[in-house]
DNA sequence: CAGATATTGTGATGGTAATCACATATTTCA
DNA sequence: TGAAATATGTGATTACCATCACAATATCTG
C-alpha cells in the first residue's frame, strides 16, 4: 500500500486536488512493475480497482474463443484504465497485457468511485475521457473496414506519427504482431506492409526511430493505397532527387 | 420549439427530474420526422443539439473515403445520441440514418450542457450508458476478428435475438444492407448466410418475425462456425423429429 | 391494382491475404 | 561474450469472399 504523492500529484486525473485529498489517496494506492507479456487486468475479472499506468506501455486486449488475440488499444503513461469496471460494476470487459516493463498503481474502487462521484471535476474530466475514447473507437471501427490489409496496416502507422523536433517520426513502433492484432492481419502482412514503405522511402529507419519522410504519402496510402498514391509518390520521389541535386534537377 | 411534456417524461434520461425542469427542457425542445434513408446528423458537422430517438429506428454510420458505408450501431426508441459532441464541442464524429420512419426531439446545446453538468444524477448516468457503448463497442470489435464471414454475420444476428413470450426470436430484423456493414461483408455474403440458417432450421420465417428455433446452435454458430456445429446440429434435429414423433422416434 | 422502386437470391470468377515453413536478425540475460 | 529466446523476413499454396451481373420477390405509391 501506499505510493508516494509527488507520484500521485503527477497523476493527470488528479491534477488540480486539493493536498489533502492527494494525501488520502496516495496512501490506498499501491503499485507493481510487471514484465513484458504480464497480464495487467484479465477480461471477466470482478474488478476491484482504478488502475494507472505509471511507467512503460500496456495494450488492451481481448481474444476470441479460438485463442487468436484481438489489440483494441495502447495505453500510455499518464493514463487511466479498468474505469468501466468501477462506472458499472460489471467484470473486466478486456483484458490488458504489459507490452514493455511497466510499472501501474491502483486505486480501490470505493475510493475510485468517491473521487468520481463526489468530485464534479473528475466527473467531468470522465466523461470527457470516454468522449475522446468511443470517437477514437470509432476511428479504429472506421480503419478496419479498409478491405485492403496493407491499407489499414498504413492506417495504422498513421496513428503512432508524431511530429517532434526531429521532424515527422514514429517512436517505439509497436512489435509486428502487435500491430497486427489491432487491424485484423497476420503479423507477415504486417512485415510485408512495412517493407513497403520502407523500399518505396516514405520511411526510413534511424536505429529505433522511424523516420516519416512523405506524411502526406503514408495518409493517403492508408486511404487511397498505394496503386492509386504511387502516382504522387513517384513524382514526388522525383521532387526529392531534384532537391538533393541542388534545385531544377535533369532530366 | 416545444413538445409535449408528456413525450419528454417519457425519455429515460429525463426521468425523475423535478415537473418545473421538464416543463423548461419540453418548451426548448424541437422534433423532427424523418424517412427512410434520411440523414439525422452528418459527420463534420459542428453540433447544435442533443438528440433523442422517440419513434422508429436509426442507424449510426461512417463512411470511407471511397464511400463504402460501415455500420457502427443501431439506436432505438428512448435512447439519446449526439452526445459526444455536447461534452467535447467538436464536430459530430459520425453520421446517424433513419433507416425507418422515424421522429426525433432535439434539446439545444447549452441546455443539454446545463443538465449534464449541473445535475449529478444526469451525469451519473451518462457515464453508465458511456460504459455500456463502451462495453458494446468493444464486443463488435472481437466480432469483427472473426475470420469467417459467416460466423461474422451469425455473431452479428445473435445480437438481434430477443427471448419473448413468443418464444426466441429476432423481430425487427436489420435490411441485409444494414447488416453487412456492421460486420464488414458485402450484401450478397449476409444473403447467404441467412440462407444457410434457414436451411438448417436454425432460424424459421414466420411473417416479418425470424423464429429462433435452436439459440445454442446460433451461439455456437457465431463462435465456431457450422463445421464444428453441424455434428451438434444434426444431432439436435434428430431430437427434434423424435420429440415431433411423440418420444423415442424411430430408426 | 398496376407500375415503379427497393430489396433479396444466386451463379461464376479472380484477386487477396492467411497459413505454413523456414531463414535470418535482433534482443535478452546468464 | 555467447547461447537461447524473440522478433522479423520471405516464398509458395490455397481458400475465401468481394465483385459483377442478373433474376426474382417484396414493398411502396399514386
Amino acid at each position: 500500500m501506499s505510493i508516494p504523492i509527488a507520484v500521485v500529484s503527477k497523476i493527470p486525473l488528479m491534477e488540480g486536488l486539493d493536498e489533502e485529498t492527494l494525501t488520502t489517496v496516495a496512501r490506498l494506492m499501491s503499485s507493481r512493475s510487471y514484465l513484458s507479456h504480464d497480464f495487467v487486468l484479465r477480461k471477466g475479472d470482478v474488478a476491484e480497482h482504478l488502475a494507472f499506468l505509471l511507467e512503460g506501455k500496456l495494450q488492451v486486449v481481448d481474444s476470441t474463443a479460438d485463442g487468436r488475440e484481438i489489440g483494441l488499444h495502447f495505453i500510455m503513461p499518464g493514463a487511466y484504465f479498468g474505469e468501466l469496471s468501477v462506472i458499472d460494476g460489471e467484470p473486466r470487459s478486456a483484458s490488458v497485457i504489459s507490452v514493455k516493463t511497466s510499472e501501474v498503481a491502483f486505486l480501490p474502487n470505493a475510493q475510485a468511485r468517491a473521487l468520481i462521484y463526489n468530485r464534479p471535476l473528475i466527473a467531468q474530466r470522465l466523461l470527457s475521457h470516454f468522449s475522446k475514447v468511443l470517437r477514437a473507437s470509432s476511428h479504429q471501427r472506421t480503419l478496419l473496414s479498409i478491405p485492403n490489409a496493407f491499407q489499414r496496416v498504413f492506417a495504422q502507422l498513421q496513428l503512432f506519427v508524431r511530429v517532434t523536433n526531429e521532424g515527422t517520426v514514429i517512436e517505439g513502433l509497436p512489435k509486428q504482431h502487435e500491430i497486427a492484432i489491432m487491424v485484423n492481419t497476420s503479423r507477415e502482412t504486417v512485415s510485408r506492409a512495412l517493407h513497403t514503405l520502407l523500399k518505396m522511402n516514405i520511411l526510413v529507419k534511424k536505429g529505433s526511430l522511424l523516420i516519416v519522410n512523405h506524411p502526406e504519402l503514408l495518409k493517403n496510402a492508408g486511404v487511397l493505397g498505394l496503386e492509386e498514391s504511387t502516382a504522387v509518390a513517384s513524382k514526388t520521389v522525383q521532387i526529392r532527387a531534384e532537391f538533393r541535386n541542388g534545385s531544377g534537377g535533369a532530366a
